[in-house]
DNA sequence: ACCTATTTGTCCGTATGTATG
DNA sequence: CCATACATACGGACAAATAGG
């Protein structure tokens, strides 16, 4: 599991948190029932404020990803199960439209389009 | 309009805050269009701190309750409208009850058993 | 067009409380 | 009983958007 941040980016870092939790869900580095790393040592990883991490974590639990216990920590709901489809969808419609000459711009394109 | 808290509450400040909110929209204090008093007067008047006031304002946000926007604060959205039907129907249950000599305790709990 | 005040947004720091193991 | 970990609240600082003069 591997959670970053952008300095560079202008999306607030606790967002930047939750988005990497839930990319690490699609990836399958982290999986259902799977504990997060607590908020103390993220925060000490990636030298941000614990309440920044707290507050990711929330929003993540406020989204049903993750179920937040005091003394427990944050742990990953068959609710995520959702992300873990989009591990096997993803990949595959890559490959689709890799043998189709699809570019990676056109096809984001066209997920925006359709979205 | 009249915000208040209650010190021996056990809920959190923050989410008394907004439930008065929500109890001022139901009584009609606060209608649909109304600018919710900015946070930092609401922290003045009720000696909390600021964050806190944010804090419940952001919870209503994420209700659909308020529009929240920097220089402008915290409008009430329409889609906070069933707060006002609530306004007519509880005034008019109460009525049909006490004409049935329904007290209040027995009331709450017909509502409870429902619900 | 400019400036200023207002107001929310985010982040950091500190402290205390509370549930879990 | 004790360490861990989240929950809440307070405080300070700066940024960014908005409104008004």
């Amino acid at each position: 599991m591997l959670l970053r941040i952008d300095p560079a980016s202008a999306a607030p870092l606790f967002e930047q948190l939750a988005a990497s939790v839930r990319t690490e869900l699609v990836r399958g580095g982290i999986r259902v029932g799977d504990r997060l790393p607590s908020a103390k040592e993220v925060a000490a990883a990636l030298d941000v404020n614990l309440h920044t991490v707290l507050r990711a974590y929330q929003s993540l639990r406020d989204e049903g990803v993750v179920d937040l216990r005091r003394g427990r920590g944050a742990v990953v709901t068959d609710r995520a199960a959702g992300y873990a489809d989009l591990h096997r969808e993803i990949p595959q419609l890559v490959e689709h439209a890799k043998a189709l000459g699809i570019g990676p711009a056109a096809l984001a394109a066209m997920i925006k389009e359709v979205y």
